[in-house]
DNA sequence: GTAGGGTTAG
């Protein structure tokens, strides 16, 4: 025999297991058959609606009823249906600011309100964005509840509001009202989040200070946060030694934890974090994917990417985009257009993260154009998008286009940030543009009030140097509030090689050697620069330099993707297995080459100190290895796409000039800095590079 | 009814 107490059991049941349709369904069925609701039924079933929090209907479905049983004006009816109300607001789009209106009404009619009615109103406000009505309640409130004032600074930090989230802290000190673990956690948050460190220092001191019998749970959330906090400010240390204080540790932790050493970029440490944590979940393979791709272990990002899912865990948009960036690393465009096309099944692909990381992608595997038609279809973009789109083109060497693209940002008042100078200013550099760099410089001080930091300095010296105008630089650098520090350094001595300036080359070169004795790239910069000036007797001097100090060159590598494999040349490689057919083929096309009329430059051999046979030694030059392996293995006609990860070779740039008339097809070199297109014997790069 | 861990651009 069914009865309301039945129901009521029931209908509470299937509440409690987060099945709220079934919840409903029953109350249904109760209705029809004409069992009386009573308040617990009310209770029950509203949780229930606040589950579900689909339909606005629902909702006002459910307040007829409530009014017409008579019994429902019981205050805990009352605020299960305010609850109800907000629940619904903050899941739908367009009704949301009538939903909490007919909440508002609710609780205005209510004839007797409680902390509870108070508080969810609050924090319906607040997870509706309209923090200024949350505040006006909250100030409404006679009674100082903490769980009420926890929401409205929850809600403070949550929107960026740092300053006024730490106002009602004070003011909750003022007032005496008892702060707790929520509290703490969310100021801390605050302090982290908006680059105030000194605050969160004091709010942690505080806590040291008066907060007597930790409970467990205190320790382990307010222990959380401070972990987070001397991360995000690197003091990693110190955030290592909470972490190894905590009398418990749990799962955000230990994610705190790793993403510490993420940020610092110490991506060994994270490596062996993230091999002993006790457990993972989604965000710590996300971060540990993401971590693995923005340091360039693409293939290793990669294949977490694939280990997380054999594992059962479903990829988040944010696992996606660290997934897409180690394409972008390796130039994988098969494994990145697989990906892509997986997104759009899934309906990843609105995701911000993701279009954004797609864009890099196909810029970095070559295909700007693709990147362009990306950004395009975006349903949203940001200023992420604008930046990762006009270092596309700057990278392939569009200086025009991306300072065309800029100039669009600007007209649809997308504020531009360190980042989006910092590559319109590389943009300018590649493209010899260098008028157009200086006022954007400018423009950047005067008229966007950012800061000029090293980098942007070193890209300044590189636009001026490459274009020959040394003495500018050397203004530039000297008016500089800093000493200038190795970035400068290196991009002046890189401009002195290309042009043969030697005075103020080795002047950079001994800065460098001060800076970062180790650093190989110095000595070969300078090594090359006598080279091409044919001083002999200082090669072989800075040769022996380098061995006296154990320096040993960054070997050179070059790579290609065939079939979704990954196939990796060295210099003289003897390690791939199909290298002397690749020699073979490669010394046939010489002879081809040469009736065109090329001649080997035996200059840039001196990257190989121990070669006798200089123009041997050329032809083994890692990426011309790759990019005959190419033409052997792909369809005739077939873009080949070559990665390097040291600056591509003076002879092989001349090389492939040459190999792309003899075997009509585009040649593109993506090297450590920028992109090279081979087509019909010329460079996309008008040889400025 | 309140908290603490993530992403994409250079």
């Amino acid at each position: 025999m069914r009865d309301t107490v039945c129901y009521n059991a029931m209908i509470t049941c299937y509440s409690h297991n987060h099945d709220g349709h079934a919840a409903i369904e029953l109350f249904r069925d109760m209705l029809w058959n004409k069992f009386g609701p009573d308040n617990f039924t009310f209770s029950s079933v509203l949780s229930a609606l606040a589950l579900v929090a689909d339909d606005e209907r629902h909702c006002h479905q459910m307040h007829c009823v409530v009014l017409k049983s008579g019994t429902g004006l019981v205050t805990s009816v009352l605020n299960a249906l305010i609850s109800a109300y907000v629940k619904c607001a903050s899941s739908a789009v367009a009704s949301s600011s009538l939903l909490m209106a007919s909440a508002r009404k609710l609780f205005d009619e209510m004839p007797a309100k409680d902390e509870l009615s108070w508080t969810t109103m609050i924090t319906g406000y607040v997870r509706n964005d309209d923090l200024d009505s949350a505040r006006e309640f909250l100030d409404g409130m006679t009674e100082k509840l903490v769980v009420a004032w926890n929401a409205m600074i929850s809600g403070y930090v949550h929107h960026g509001l740092f300053e006024e989230a730490f106002e009602m802290f004070r003011k909750m000190l003022l007032m005496g009202i008892q702060q707790d673990e929520y509290t703490y956690t969310s100021v801390i948050s605050a302090s982290a989040n908006g680059g105030m460190f000194q605050y969160g220092r004091q709010v942690h001191a505080y806590i040291v200070r008066t907060v007597v019998r930790p409970s467990t749970d205190f320790l382990l959330s307010v222990n959380n946060a401070l972990v987070t906090l001397y991360s995000k400010c690197s003091k990693l240390d110190e955030a290592q030694e909470i972490f190894n204080m905590m009398p418990i540790r749990d799962l955000v932790s230990w994610n705190a934890i790793l993403s510490g050493y993420v940020n610092a970029g110490h991506i060994e440490e994270a490596r062996s974090i993230f091999r002993e944590m006790p457990e993972k979940n989604l965000l710590t393979w996300t971060v540990m994917i993401s971590a693995l791709a923005q340091n360039g272990f693409g293939e290793e990002g990669l294949k977490l990417f694939n280990q997380m899912k054999l594992e059962g865990l479903d990829p988040c948009d944010y696992a996606y985009a660290g997934a897409v960036t180690s394409c972008a690393v390796l130039g994988s465009l098969e494994n990145g257009r697989q990906l892509h096309s997986q997104l759009v099944r899934l309906g990843h692909d609105s995701s911000l993260s993701v279009g954004n990381a797609l864009i890099t992608m196909y810029a970095r595997c070559g295909l700007s154009e693709d990147a362009y038609s990306m950004f395009l279809t975006m349903p949203y973009v940001d200023s992420v998008s604008w930046n990762a789109m006009i270092a596309a083109l700057a990278q392939h060497g569009h200086g025009a286009q991306a300072i065309d693209l800029f100039e669009q940002m600007l007209k649809e008042d997308i504020l531009p940030d360190r980042i989006t100078f910092l590559t319109i200013l590389s943009a300018c550099s590649h493209a010899g543009l260098v008028k157009q760099g200086c006022h954007y410089f400018e423009t950047m001080c005067g008229s966007y009030g950012i800061t000029p930091g090293e980098d942007h300095y070193a890209r300044m010296v590189d636009l001026l140097c490459r274009a020959g105008k040394f003495s500018e630089a050397k203004n530039l650098i000297e008016s500089m509030p800093f000493e200038p520090g190795a970035p400068i350094w290196e991009a002046l001595l890189a401009g002195c090689r290309i042009h043969g300036n030697l005075e103020l080359g080795i002047q950079a070169a001994d800065r460098l050697f001060k800076l970062m004795p180790q650093h190989d790239g110095t000595y070969i910069l300078l090594s090359n620069m006598y080279a091409t000036l044919g001083r002999w007797d200082d090669v072989s001097k800075v040769r022996m330099l380098m061995r006296e100090r154990g320096i040993k060159k960054e070997p050179g590598c070059s790579w290609i993707e065939v079939e979704s494999n990954v196939h990796v040349f060295l210099v003289d490689d003897t390690v791939h297995p199909e290298i002397q057919a690749v020699y073979n083929y490669l010394e046939q096309m010489v002879l081809e080459m040469r009736k065109l009329g090329y001649v080997p430059d035996t200059k840039f051999v001196l990257h190989d100190m121990e070669s006798e046979h200089k123009e041997y030694a050329l032809s083994t030059h890692s990426e011309k290895l790759a990019v005959v392996f190419g033409i052997m293995k792909l369809p005739p006609g077939a873009t080949i796409r070559v990665f390097k990860n040291l600056r591509i070779c003076g002879d092989c740039h001349n090389a492939f000039k040459f190999i792309s008339k003899v075997v009509e097809r585009e040649i593109v070199v993506r090297d450590g800095k920028r992109f090279h297109h081979f087509r019909n014997g010329e460079c996309s790069c008008r040889d400025y590079w």
